[in-house]
DNA sequence: ATCTTTGCAAAACCTTTGCACTGCG
DNA sequence: CGCAGTGCAAAGGTTTTGCAAAGAT
């Protein structure tokens, strides 16, 4: 049974922040956002509702090396998978879902003893424009 | 031409480090295994050892999603292939450098306003043996 | 003697936690 | 009301920086 949460204009705005700009956000950037509704809006706050959301399996967690986590509405299962491509901006440093229909990955031999899951591929570079 | 470098005890003892375990390391581990020679040793020299061997190319940062950076000696100064795929293990969690040649990335159609500078490939999975 | 390097402490960050207060249910 | 949730400030944790002193060349 999951536990009972409230609604607050807090959260609220939290959430829309997410779902308004359609790419994972640190915590910073939801603090931002989310600001922009709930004026006095602490970063305790944010973190504690980025946590309680994980639990609750609303937001999945973006890792990209070295940079801090992001975080994004979980989809459903089908429509992305964690191989989905990421695109880094190196200017904004903000992160974006790649189309995997656009990537090509083949792997031809590994040494014998490397059985590969699953990859990740992450671009880096520069957008331009885009609010 | 590079910048003059003296040689201390410190910077000896943190090379040593780096060279006497073979894998990737991080600041306060390098701390931890260089202190046992230099008692005295300052995490803050550390910190700035790593950077000045980072400039120097006498290390690569190891960057895995998720975690925090790792430090590795650079086999070879002229090969400064950032691009590199890498291997994790998932059992060992241990990193593993993957021949590039055995790679082949394909980037299709991404929007316009995207520039990619270069690209990353992880590989997740186990090896198995291999000690 | 010069000028890099060091150790220490403080500062700068990021994230978490304690606590009294707010406000949802 | 009762208690989850909030804001603020303080506390941890990690990395960086300022500065006087140590030490390599």
């Amino acid at each position: 049974m999951s536990k009972s949460l409230r609604a607050t204009r807090q959260r609220h705005a939290i959430k829309k922040a997410f779902e308004q700009t359609g790419r994972p956000l640190g915590p910073k950037e939801v603090l931002d956002l989310a600001s922009q509704e709930v004026p006095n809006l602490g970063i305790a706050t944010v973190y504690r509702n980025i946590k309680t959301m994980l639990e609750q399996e609303e937001l999945e967690t973006i890792d990209l090396p070295g940079q801090p986590s992001r975080y994004f509405p979980k989809q459903d299962k089908t429509s992305r998978n964690r191989s989905t491509p990421l695109f880094l901006c190196q200017k904004t440093n903000r992160v974006y879902f790649v189309d995997p229909s656009e990537i090509e990955l083949q792997i031809a031999r590994l040494p014998s003893n490397f059985v590969v899951d699953h990859s990740e591929v992450i671009l880096y570079g520069e957008c331009t424009s885009n609010n």
